[in-house]
DNA sequence: CGGACCCTTGATAGCTTTCAAGTCAGGTGG
DNA sequence: CCACCTGACTTGAAAGCTATCAAGGGTCCG
């Protein structure tokens, strides 16, 4: 079981009981959580939707860190700025804590401080995964990758929902969308997977897609 | 083993003292550190040498994750096994602790627990850029990319020593060893760097360098 | 002088991008 | 209800960039 990429961040292990809560906040559909650069000033807590968390060149390439749903954590980088910006994919709820709040929690509770590193710890070990992927693996390797990390989080047997357009899964992979549209295509014509409608992936051949998976 | 050398990895906001101290051991050129998969036992301060930290697929192609110099922390990811391997490139000498150790310190000392959350999220942060340079940078700009790291971290005015073999620059920045000499000889042609040895570099332009990184 | 290793250079192949249509589904308004 | 429109996705053809395969220096060191 070798630590896939996780497209999808989730806690390295799972808190028992959230880091914090409050009162929620809500964002519409393409709206920013926070932007590269900012003043880091919150750390947000996804409840409900989904987030996408990247950086942009100047000239405009973009490049996706990685996905979040419920559960996760954002704006860890925990620095005086955000080093990337989070999007809303969907409409969104989170709870938010300033970010030196969260810092007067680690200090007093030793578990807080402990539950705050292995958060960073496992964003780390995603983004290295990541790296790995982006350096060495050939694009329909990267697709299945993605694939495969949607399957786990999702917890589906077979049915595989892809909450994200073709772009963003090439922002995120490194690719065009033309080349995540062709690699899905060489996928389902090999038979590792069928295509039910665009955001829907049944897993044909889960084995086959681990096996190139490394 | 010049102290000139320069690294990737540096720590986010330099620690005043080291975060822990204690008898040296040394490595020989080659010899692993520790490798992926390996239980984690230790962290490493490096006091002397050059390291590289990586990952491998199973059928050999490899990644660097980054390079390190004296000063770095090693082993950061503080979960059960280590993510990656950590190989000498030069003999090494080191400081280590054991895990429980460090972690027992974060939790009787609140400035050692900041310091390795900091250290941690310094981690996350190069990694990320790291993530962007694979994902959507051209080779040439790749290339530029580390040799200006490789002048900030040394302080060169303009006369970079290139610490690593093309090999391993290649393996860092997700391309062959022949496109990252090509790369070289490309930003020779263009006036923008000398190349007085292969593993000197002279900036010529650097103002230029910057421009194309953006 | 010979050998090993590292780096460079050349020619060709292959993969991904780019450019350009074309298809499809969902939503809107007539 | 249907025509239209828009955005998302797919498909095709050609170009471009990087990898691969293959030599060819250069330097250090025995």
């Amino acid at each position: 079981m070798s630590s896939s990429v996780l497209a999808l961040v989730r806690p390295a292990s799972p808190l028992a009981a959230p880091l914090f809560d409050g009162p929620r906040l809500a964002f519409a559909r393409d709206e920013a959580l926070f932007a590269e650069g900012a003043r880091a000033e919150f750390v947000y807590r996804l409840v409900s939707g989904v987030v996408r968390r990247g950086k942009v060149l100047r000239d405009g390439r973009r490049q996706i860190d990685g996905f979040h749903l419920p559960g996760d954590y954002l704006g860890l980088e925990l620095g005086e700025h955000y080093r990337l910006t989070a999007e809303a994919l969907t409409a969104v709820t989170v709870v938010r804590i300033r970010r030196e709040a969260l810092h007067g929690l680690a200090e007093q509770d030793v578990r807080a401080a402990r539950a705050l590193l292995d958060l960073t710890v496992g964003e780390l070990g995603r983004c290295q995964d990541h790296v790995l992927l982006l350096g060495r693996r050939a694009a329909t390797e990267r697709v299945a990758v993605l694939l495969l990390d949607f399957a786990q989080r999702s917890g589906a047997e077979s049915l595989v929902d892809v909450p994200v357009s073709r772009q963003d899964m090439a922002d995120y992979l490194g690719l065009t969308i033309e080349t995540v549209s062709r690699c899905i295509h060489q996928l389902q014509h090999d038979g590792l997977i069928a295509l039910p409608t665009p955001r829907k992936v049944l897993l044909r051949d889960r084995a086959a897609l681990e096996r190139m998976v490394g």
